[in-house]
DNA sequence: CGCGTTTGACCTGCGC
DNA sequence: GCGCAGGTCAAACGCG
């Protein structure tokens, strides 16, 4: 991903204002460390765009409630910075197994977690609503949205002690450009660039023996 | 056979 | 209370 400029966004402030970049300015945006979330996988490039055209054109981030919607002509995330978010998530899973019924499966729950998950939303231009993120996602639902000519897809992380979701959705007014939000935060390293990394991590400690 | 997608049904929250 | 919209479940199905 050359040519885009990595930079930490300021830190969430607790008011619940939304604070987005504009399109002109692509770079990616995530809290510093010390929130304990991690920042939004990099979308590998596609094929179709030239080079020097960013695929990301802005992500942006805002904490305060989870009451929030990805409007059709702004995209937008939110983000809650919750410390004890793997707990509730935690108790939602077990809740989840000893509570199994048709339809209704931990849907308090999930409004639970809902109002607990950090987000991140960004706007990609793709020819393919699914962007090779490096994690392997689950197809779990798909919906027609109102005022939109495209279905909204949910994903679920298929890691099993994952419960990261993600949304994609592609714009009606710009058929090009595909929000993708993503909702939790992964534990548990992406396989793709474990992939990547382990052979040449041990060619790196081959090496480093002479 | 395992894994992922599709799709209709169901549930919840919210506005009126 | 009702209807709508969004989010989720899970059976059925497809594919490698």
């Amino acid at each position: 991903m050359e040519g885009h400029q990595a930079q930490y966004y300021p830190p969430p402030s607790t008011s619940s204002s939304l604070a987005l970049l504009p399109p002109q300015n692509p770079s990616y945006l995530f809290p510093p460390s010390s929130t304990s979330m991690n920042p939004p996988p990099l979308p590998e490039p596609h094929h179709h765009q030239q080079a020097q055209v960013p695929d990301i054109d802005w992500i942006s981030l805002l904490s305060g409630h989870h009451d929030h919607q990805i409007n059709n002509n702004e995209p937008a995330a939110m983000v809650e910075v919750n410390n004890n978010e793997n707990n509730v998530i935690e108790a939602a899973r077990e809740e989840r197994g000893s509570n199994k019924r048709k339809g209704g499966e931990g849907r308090k729950i999930s409004v639970m977690k809902k109002a607990s998950r950090p987000r991140f939303a960004f706007q990609t231009r793709s020819a393919d609503d699914i962007l090779d993120d490096g994690y392997r996602w689950r197809k779990y639902g798909q919906k027609a949205v109102k005022n939109s000519l495209y279905p909204r897809s949910y994903y679920r992380c298929t890691h099993h002690t994952c419960s990261v979701k993600k949304q994609v959705q592609r714009l009606s007014k710009d058929t090009s450009i595909v929000v993708t939000t993503y909702e939790g935060v992964h534990n548990h390293p992406c396989e793709k660039l474990m992939e990547t990394l382990t052979p040449l991590l041990k060619q790196m400690q081959f090496l480093s023996r002479f």
